[in-house]
DNA sequence: ACGTAGAGGATCGTTGAACGATCCGACAAG
DNA sequence: CTTGTCGGATCGTTCAACGATCCTCTACGT
């Protein structure tokens, strides 16, 4: 009797296997998340640029929400870091100042060489490769998007890089971490003009570093990103202070 | 004329120099940040349970808000990862996985040996030997807590001491990661009994890390806070392992 | 001219109530 | 044993309202 049950049990827990990674798009309905939703792109387009304050009755008349809902929004933004709150003033685009700008590169450094050279050190499992074929796709993408003049397609393609070089790592924790980061240093490249000249000059760094990567070479790979983060980041620190004066 | 304006600016400046903490006390005011201390800290000590359903209706009743506030309060919490929210169910104290352990332990040994590495890396200024100080404070006070057989102090004391060890980065936004990732960690250590077993062994393993830290000798400090993290991971995933399958 | 105090308006913070939607458990029918 | 259905409980969302807070502008006194 107990032996039947489970053996039942096994079938089923067989019969649903590969189902798991869809709960994700059941579970997502609320409201809130959606408005949350439209205003990210919003603000990650620029029609709200940095410094606009949100008002809760203009914009929770224009979506047609209830203040309350828009709130919930606004906090959810707010704690990716797109939004600022301030007490009884309302919320703000964020303003990134050249110090988050220094902190973020610290953190990518931090995260993303440690990333890679975790690489080196475990075993090289089918995650890995996995992570690496994403990196390698992300790469094409932006060879891809570089050829079709596409600046855009090329910026998102730049950032899939990064994120999937975090994902070698395996973390959720840091994954969910370096997304928000990275979509931080989305709203710096937007105020930003020419988006070419901060993205297309480092595709070869890219390939070079996917190649380091495929070829089971992580400490190369570290060294190749460790001098392209700091290039990077002297680059934009340089232009965006420069942007900040100039307002 | 100018430069008096800036003058007395300057004035200013130094004279609300040294109130910069004081601010946080200052602008926390909204009732759903109280709230939510109060959630938080029923939490980590345990009064509402893993796995327990918090409802609106009965909390908001016992503490005198509105569902409304209520709401603002648990999406604060659930950002933080003490809840998980499951729409129309309501929200959950976080049931921490062994998967999630593990993910924790993974973070960890990446952020906090990469703190250390950089400080062997970067330039010794004011601010690093600050940070070592406070380390040093905070194995002080872990080995007062265990003189005092205060258990609880001693936890509290190992976190600042691991946290301590994250700001030798000198990077909020890791500070703030790591705040989280540890308060996760503090869940787990209190669904288990005896906290001194799982902390007291370490004291003298954090002392020598600091020693090394003093010492200048940064990877020799990370050597010793590889193998104990991987002898940390190993002990309490185990027992923690054993503690889901009792129930 | 300068600094300060105060009035007014706009907006936020919070509340309470209400209605529909969703979930869960129990019970009955196949 | 599975499936369908029903009722209760709870959540999601909206609305209206009031007090609290902040910003601006004006007026006053020195």
């Amino acid at each position: 009797m107990a032996g039947g049950v489970a053996k039942n049990d096994q079938r089923r827990l067989a019969e649903v296997a590969g189902l798991e990674r869809d709960r994700a798009l059941l579970g997502r309905a609320s409201t809130a998340e959606r408005v949350a939703d439209i205003l990210r792109d919003r603000i990650t387009e620029g029609y709200f640029p940095p410094g606009a304050r949100l008002s809760e009755e203009s914009i929770g008349g224009a979506l047609g929400v209830s203040r309350n809902t828009l709130r919930e929004a606004f906090r959810l933004l707010t704690h990716e870091r797109l939004l600022v709150h301030e007490l009884n003033r309302g919320v703000f685009v964020r303003v990134v100042t050249v110090e988050d700008l220094d902190d973020i590169y610290r953190v990518r450094t931090l995260v993303e060489c440690a990333a890679v050279r975790s690489l080196g050190e475990g075993p090289h499992d089918e995650r890995t490769t996995a992570a690496v074929a994403a990196i390698e796709a992300a790469v094409r993408a932006g060879e891809a998007a570089s050829h079709d003049r596409a600046w855009q397609d090329l910026s998102t393609a730049n950032i899939r890089f990064h994120q999937g070089i975090v994902a070698l790592a395996g973390s959720p924790r840091t994954d969910e971490l370096m997304r928000g980061v990275l979509a931080e240093l989305r709203l710096v490249f937007h105020v930003m003009a020419d988006p070419r000249r901060f993205h297309a000059p480092y595709l070869t760094r890219n390939r070079q570093i996917v190649e380091a990567l495929q070829a089971g070479d992580a400490a190369e790979a570290e060294r190749l990103l460790l001098s392209y983060l700091e290039d990077s980041r002297s680059q934009l620190s340089g232009a965006y202070a420069q942007h900040i004066a100039r307002d």
